[in-house]
Order: C-alpha cells, then sequence, then structure tokens
DNA sequence: AAACAAAATGTTAGCGCTAACAATTTAGAG
DNA sequence: CTCTAAATTGTTAGCGCTAACATTTTGTTT
C-alpha cells in the first residue's frame, strides 16, 4: 500500500484536501492501481478482484472521494438528470405525481431537474431549451400542447420525451395520462343518471380544464341539456376562485342544483361560499371536484371527485424513461399508457 | 462565410445531425473562428466585435447549436447547479418557497435539482451524498438537524450551504428562517391575551412542530397553565390528522376551549370534524393553525394561522446564496436572516 | 509443464469546453 | 505615418473521467 509521490499536488490525507476534493487519480495513487480500475471498482465492482476492490474502498474512505459525475457523463454520454416541467408546483395536483416520479428517479440513481412553466408555453420553450445543455437522459413535459420550437428542439436533440396528464393520438414521443375529454363526459353521464338537470360549472382557463368542461357541456347538450352556465376563471385555481365563481352564478343565473369544478380546491371554494349563505349540500347545492386530493374524503360534508392515481403516473413515466434508457433503441415511440381515472361519489352530491 | 470542410465528420447544416448534437468546433468551423471566440461570443459577447458576433449566432442558428453545459462546468468549476432538499413537496408549506427559491435561481441561469427527504435525516444524507458528485454550487436544507456525516461532508465539500426555515445559534454556514420556539410562545401570548384558558395541541410529529408546542406550552405553564392536553401523531399531516386528533381530544380530555395545530391542514381536519359533531367554531370550539395556507382565510369559518413568507424565504435563500458564489469570499459564513411571522386572527379564535 | 481461455488490470485517447496566456489587429496620439 | 495602448482573436493545455483496446495475471485442461 505504498504511496507514490510524484509532481502533482497530493491531497494529504488527513491534512487539507485540495479544492474540489480528491480526483480518481488521488485514489488510484493512494490505492496503489489505475485509475481505470478504480472507476471499474466503483461502477461494476463485479469486474474487480475483491482484494484490489478493497484497497479501492479504502482509498476512497481516507480521501472523502466524491466522483465528479459531469466528467464522468461527458465521456460516457449518460448524465442521469432527468428534467420535469411542470405549470406549478405549490398545492398543486401535480405534486403528488412529481414526488412520486423523483423518488422513483432517485432509486435507480438519477437526479431531477424541475421547472415550472406556469401555464406557459414560451416559459416551458425557454426552460427546454436552456435544459438541454445538460444533455439529460430524459425530459417529462405536462400536458400536449407545446410550442412548435419545443417541439424541434426536441426532436432535435433526440432525448426521451414523455407527455404526462393528457391523451392524444400522436404524441410527440412517449405519454402517460388519461383523456380529460373522456373526464368530462363521464362527470356529465354520472351526474344525469343521479337525477341532475340544472348544471353548472367553474373552470380555472388552463387548457384541460376548459377541455374537460367542453367535452361535458358536449355531452350534456347530446341529452338536451344546453345554455348551462360556465365560468372561466384566471389562474391559479384558488379557494377563492370557488368562492368568487359561485357568487358570480347565484347572482347572475340563479341557483343550479350541481356545481362541477375543474379542481377540488375550486370545489372547496364552492363548499365554503355554500356555508357562509347557509346553503345546505348537497340538498339545496350539489358539489363537484376533480382531483381527488387527499382533502377531498375529509372536508365535509365529504366531496365527491374524479380520482387520479398521481403517483401511479409518476411511477409510470419513471418506468417507459428508464426502459426507454435502458434498451436504447427507441421502440417505444408512440407508446401510450392510460392510467385511467375513478369517479368518486361522495356526500356533496349525494342526492336524499 | 466559406465552409472549411476537413477530416472530421462535419454536421450537414440542413441534413443529419451528428449524435449529440453540434459543438463549438462545428461552430467555429462554420464561423470561420477560433472555438475560443465562439465561447466569448456566446457567454461574453461584449468583448466580441459586432461582426464576429453576427457570424457567430448565425452559425449557432444554422447548427442548432446549444451548449454542453457539463464540459464548460468542468472546466470552469462552476456548476450552475443549485440542490434543494425538503421533507416532502406535496400539499407542503414548503412548495412556496421552492417554487420562489427556483425561480429566483432560474433567472440568473441556475438550475435547481430537488431531494425529498421524507424527514429522515439518514436519507438526507445520502441524498446529500449523491448530489456532491454533481458539484454544486449550493446546497439548501431544511431545518438545523442534520447527521454528522452530512455535516462533515458539507463542511469538507466546501459548498455554500443555506439551512431553512429554522433559526439557531450556529448555524453550518447560512441560515435562512425563523425561530419555532418563539412561534410557540407567541401563540401562547396571543391566545392567553384573549382570554383562552383552556387549551389543546395537536401536532405532527415533525422535530419543528413539536419544537412549537413545546414552546407554547412552557410559555403557557409560566402562566400557571399546565396539564394541557397534547397529542403528536404520525408524519404526514393530512386533514385526517386533524379529524382523529379532535376526536381523541374530546373523548379522553374533554372539550378545550381552543385547539392549537401544528399546520393548517390539521386545523382544516379539525374544522371538518368540528363541523361534523354540529360543534360550532369558534364558540364551542376555537381553532389556531400554522403555515397560513392561501386556503386560510378562505375556508368558513376563516382560519386563524400563522402567517410565514415563503416566498420571502425563498428569495431570501437565492439572495444569499448567490451573493456568496458571486463574491467567492465566504464573509457571509454565519450569516443568519430572520423572516419573521405574523399572527393572523380570524375567525376561528374570535370570541363572542 | 505447456497451452490456452478467462479474468483482471493497464494504456491510450479524447469527451466539449474554458483558463491563461500569446499573438494579432485596430484605434488613438504624437 | 510611426508608435503605443487597447481591443480583439488565437493557441495551448487540461478539467476528471470512461470507451476501447492492449496487456498481464490467473486458473484450467491435457
Amino acid at each position: 500500500m505504498r504511496e507514490k509521490r510524484d509532481q502533482s499536488s497530493e491531497p494529504e490525507v488527513e491534512g487539507n484536501l485540495k479544492p474540489g476534493g480528491a480526483t480518481l487519480a488521488d485514489v488510484s495513487k493512494l490505492a496503489g492501481v489505475s485509475s481505470m480500475t478504480v472507476s471499474r471498482a466503483l461502477h461494476k465492482p463485479e469486474v474487480v478482484s475483491k482484494k484490489t476492490l478493497e484497497k479501492v474502498n479504502w482509498a476512497v474512505e481516507q480521501l472523502g472521494y466524491i466522483p465528479n459525475m459531469m466528467a464522468g457523463s461527458l465521456m460516457s454520454k449518460r448524465s442521469r438528470l432527468v428534467a420535469v416541467f411542470v405549470p406549478t408546483v405549490a398545492h398543486s395536483i401535480f405534486a403528488d405525481m412529481v414526488q412520486a416520479l423523483m423518488h422513483s428517479l432517485a432509486r435507480k440513481g438519477y437526479h431531477t431537474i424541475i421547472g415550472v412553466t406556469e401555464y406557459s408555453d414560451k416559459q416551458e420553450q425557454e426552460l427546454v431549451e436552456a435544459i438541454l445543455g445538460r444533455r439529460p437522459d430524459g425530459i417529462v413535459l405536462i400536458g400536449t400542447q407545446h410550442s412548435d420550437l419545443t417541439r424541434k428542439r426536441l426532436q432535435v436533440s433526440n432525448v426521451p420525451v414523455v407527455e404526462a396528464w393528457d391523451m392524444c393520438d400522436e404524441p410527440l414521443d412517449m405519454l402517460v395520462g388519461f383523456s380529460h375529454e373522456e373526464v368530462g363526459r363521464a362527470i356529465a353521464r354520472h351526474l344525469l343518471s343521479k337525477g341532475f338537470r340544472r348544471f353548472a360549472a367553474i373552470s380555472v382557463a388552463d387548457p384541460r380544464g376548459i377541455r374537460r368542461i367542453g367535452a361535458m357541456l358536449d355531452e350534456l347538450a347530446k341529452h338536451e341539456i344546453v345554455d348551462v352556465p360556465h365560468l372561466y376563471l384566471p389562474i391559479p385555481a384558488t379557494l377563492s376562485t370557488g368562492r368568487d365563481g359561485l357568487r358570480q352564478l347565484l347572482e347572475c343565473n340563479g341557483r343550479p342544483e350541481v356545481v362541477v369544478c375543474s379542481s377540488d380546491t375550486i370545489a372547496q371554494g364552492v363548499l365554503a361560499e355554500a356555508a357562509s349563505r347557509g346553503l345546505k349540500v348537497p340538498n339545496d347545492l350539489a358539489v363537484m371536484g376533480f382531483g381527488d386530493l387527499s382533502s377531498a374524503s375529509q372536508v365535509y360534508p365529504s366531496l365527491s371527485s374524479v380520482r387520479l392515481d398521481g403517483q401511479l403516473v409518476g411511477e409510470t413515466i419513471a418506468k417507459v424513461l428508464l426502459d426507454r434508457i435502458a434498451q436504447k433503441s427507441s421502440a417505444t415511440r408512440g407508446l401510450r399508457v392510460d392510467t385511467g381515472f375513478n369517479i368518486i361519489d361522495r356526500e356533496s352530491t349525494r342526492r336524499s
């Protein structure tokens, strides 16, 4: 276990380390093997003899060596980095998905960079351009609506892409999510079957929310229910969105039997506004949410909603991404996974 | 604007690009300048002549060139990456802070890697060790409680560190947050001054929540109020935590005048449970939250809480981190910024 | 013990970029 | 029009690592 001393500034084992920390070369000198062997000992221990492995691990320990992934990635062309772009993180329905995604990726040694697009295609585009400089091994986007330049950049860059939280016929690459149109139609049919006839809708002006409500209105129209009052309020969706929304509806359109909301948050705002006006839910006013936040079942009265398994979406994204990376062929181009949804009927739409 | 053709595989301007995209060398050839000039044109355009700048920009455009940050960082020793470790992202009080932090960093060209520690020191340690391999320019940790190895690694690595969302005398490096003990005492004094005497508390078993409640109990004891029933329930805090908590309290300890909760989410659960039992808030039972989520002012009855400016914390973290990086001296080692808090009195603690 | 395959280790080259310094061009002063 | 300083551009070297191939060591077979 001799140390070979030569020209380069060698970090003292117990003293000051050189700036930036020890390098492979330092470890290899201390362990008395070549730097390639150290590299192998760290990343492919099965091809290194037990004795050598011990020497290397000892040296790594001594020096507190931490491999420089930038250097490694530069050569190996694998950054072990995945970029995820979401409209928002704060108190959002995407949080579960993102957390599950990060967790699944972390278990395989991947790190996640998050970018917040604030529902803006332009911002998404800038973030994508910037992130491509890090040569991520994968990119996850929410939705299927992207600027032309974003599409082109992604196509050219040849990075595996997963579009999430939506469904369409021709994804950019891979797609994991569910159909917002189907959700809208399912809500319409569900509430119709429960006997509701006088509908109203409150949504924020987010493209997927609008599509859900639009599909619901279409379905209702097929059943001769037209002129359904509906509001598209500004992003972000907060409780006030629901409170203001209900207030406006009541003032301008009278009281509907049921209000369909584009998120549980809005629905809870509606519940709060109804409570403050002495309106009994569901008898005076039924309420339907979307997202099935953990709070939906716990508010009083409990809130009917549409359950989306954000965790499943996140895990599925990780899976399809890692599969693609592992096989290195783009055989899964065009892959679409529908994670579905469930309508959850609770007190807020229970007819007496 | 001639193209020089020589040995290396040159990407066709309109044809197939070589794998991994164009390089600086490709751009420099096409622009007819040295690669160093291209590098300067991109990162220090003010030292390059206007004519050259145009040529370079044209070539960059033609090739769709995106600089490889890994290579750049390797040489320049600046990764423009900041790692943030939070206990959780989903529906949490940290989301605002993280979002503001990411936003501030992104504006300066920094990317953010997020790690979820799930309130575990061990997990934090593993994430820190892993992330150090990317040579981040800064690390943000929630709280001041870290494993010894985490501390040592951070010290040795010499990365600027910000501990957030807490206050202590001897931070690892920099610290941005507020004192949980002071919050607890302030809540006690506030509610005492409103005439409340029969207290109860519901917290989750997160160290900072426990410290807040502990400090409150100490302060109450100073005013001869002892044997205050208090519950520490399992993480994570959900509405059910509040519902179960109140149920337990009522069964075992009778009805207090006021329930202090370690988060707004718990408090909203308490509100829901109270509503379902026909208890009127605040007259039968007053409720105090913590965090002042946007929903706190919108639920019915509106919820008294402790406001923390998550956005301010996030922005401040970004500021101290970027300042440190810019000046490259560690003059700000030991810097502590107290972002404070405010008690917000709403209907849920309004005595009739 | 020779002969070979398999296992383990070493050597070389270079990923794509930037720091540091060297060389050249341009502009300004006399 | 020369001379110098300032502005601009180029050259060299190498960041820390890994792919690909070359070499050495070990174990097995006859």
